[in-house]
RNA sequence: GUGAGUGUAGCUCAACGGUCAGAGCACUGGUCUGUGGCACCAGGGGUUGGGGGUUCAAUUCCCCUCACUCACCCCA
């Protein structure tokens, strides 16, 4: 084979893409229910929007983006998430202006340089949400809520949700200092990543899975015990609207997101049935990014859902099937019932037919293995007779219409 | 980026270093000339991922490379 895709770069085939598609129109539904409206970003930035946006010491901006010369000499970026080019639409646009609170939500692929494995991919899809305007809690909780409901929707229901509140500008330095600090008397006992994290990111040493960093993690100083007041109510009127509303969640105190915008709410959906790449989704409120990307000081909160995994956990994707597939004997079969066809199709029917030009038995059986609900059979005999036959593949009952009278029955029947 | 495993037909997999690399499924045709699923028969399809080496002889052993898989890392 000569040519084959770029590695983790992959085609979603027939058979695949239905999961997809369903998913797809299941969020665009829940979204526009909870008042959000579609915003189509581009696919690549300048590469300053998510150094500055994600974080230039994080791992996405460091080592895995996919980052070119444009002809110009300009550095540009394949979009490693979402998040940082809606907010850069948000002000560029000045959306600010036109709405108290700003709802928008996107899908369509991500690119991250990274290896391969089970659910992770360099070319990924994601479906993501962004609310800009109001630090009110009750928008965290909506968006907690919209989001299950996209779960509930496509029938994925073994997920667990995971909140924590990571503090602001006011508490969050604060809690960072006496986190290293008390770190720094078991340095010892870390693993070299998180040696590391002590230096780059130690809330991340929270979340280390290796046995002798738990042990130090978990009598660690915990985030929620280190929150300014407003940052405490903020969490805890999240907590209460959740209840409200019977969604069930976990605290996880050692939920850390990567990136380093997010404050106060982080959250994050997992499921058990995926291997090591086991978030679904995730998100958190970011209210200093729009001012850090430039634009008018505005709270915002937001999610991103990881497409071909939560794809793969959706069950009973079934692949169209024609609604009646034509079985024609001879031309003249041919040119009279293609007008019939067309009129079919243009109601939204699902009309087959074989191009094969071979017998009526290879054409039943053509039907049978593309899974028609009907077969409509014409031939020399039906023309001489004004009698088409239908057939109905799951009972074999058949029962003759009037050529002359043709799309009208048959619809009738194909959508009863 | 690190580590381990795997690359043979469209798919799932066989083949002690030794004849012409096989099977099931799928596909095509026939038994059946106007009625699908079943059965039987026949057929097409392979640079054994690619390159190099060892050997009288390599799908098999060694090296390199590419790809895939899984895990680390990271994340959706």
């Amino acid at each position: 084979m000569k040519f084959q895709s770029i590695r983790g770069v992959n085609d979603i085939l027939p058979g695949e893409i239905e999961a997809v598609q369903r998913l797809e129109e299941a969020a665009r539904s829940v979204f526009e229910s909870f008042g959000f409206s579609e915003i189509r970003i581009p696919i690549f930035e300048v590469t300053e929007l998510f150094a500055r946006g994600i974080g230039a010491t994080t791992d996405i901006v460091e080592k895995e983006m996919y980052t070119f010369d444009d002809r110009d000499g300009k550095k540009i970026t394949l979009r490693p998430e979402g998040t940082a080019p809606v907010v850069r639409a948000y002000i560029e646009h000045q959306l600010n202006l036109k709405a108290p609170v700003t709802k928008l939500y996107y899908l369509g692929p991500m690119f991250r340089h990274e290896r391969p494995q089970a659910g992770r991919f360099r070319q990924f899809y994601q479906i993501g949400v962004e609310a800009l305007g109001t630090d009110r809690p009750t928008m965290d909780v909506e968006v907690l809520a919209m989001l299950m409901a996209v779960f509930q929707n496509v029938g994925v229901t073994e997920v667990r949700l995971e909140i924590n509140s990571l503090g602001d500008a006011a508490c969050r330095p604060h809690y960072r200092k006496t986190l290293k600090a008390y770190f720094k008397t078991h340095l010892a006992q870390f693993c070299e990543d998180c040696q590391r994290r002590y230096e780059t990111n130690p809330m991340r040493i929270l979340d280390c899975k290796k046995e002798g960093c738990r042990a130090v993690a978990a009598k660690a100083p915990s985030p929620l015990d280190h929150l300014c007041a407003e940052c405490l109510a903020h969490f805890q009127q999240v907590k209460d609207g959740l209840n409200r509303l019977k969604i069930p969640f976990v605290v996880n105190e050692h939920l850390v997101r990567g990136l380093d915008y997010y404050t106060r709410t982080a959250f994050e959906i997992t499921t058990t049935k995926l291997g090591a790449q086991n978030a679904v989704a995730a998100g958190g409120r970011y209210d200093g990014l729009v001012e850090e990307l430039g634009g008018p000081p505005t709270p915002g909160i937001g999610f991103a859902m990881g497409v071909e995994r939560i794809a793969s956990l959706m069950e009973g994707i079934e692949t169209p099937r024609p609604d009646v597939f034509f079985a024609l004997l001879g031309e003249e079969a041919v040119r009279q019932m293609l007008p019939v066809i067309v009129r079919l199709r243009g109601h939204g029917v699902r009309v087959e037919m074989d191009y094969s030009g071979g017998g009526l038995k290879k054409q039943m059986g053509l039907a049978d293995k593309l899974g028609a609900r009907y077969t409509l059979m014409v031939g020399e005999n039906e023309l001489k007779s004004g009698k088409a036959i239908l057939r109905d593949m799951a009972t074999k009952a058949q029962e003759e219409i009037l050529l002359t009278t043709l799309p009208d029955p048959l619809m009738k029947i194909i959508r009863s």
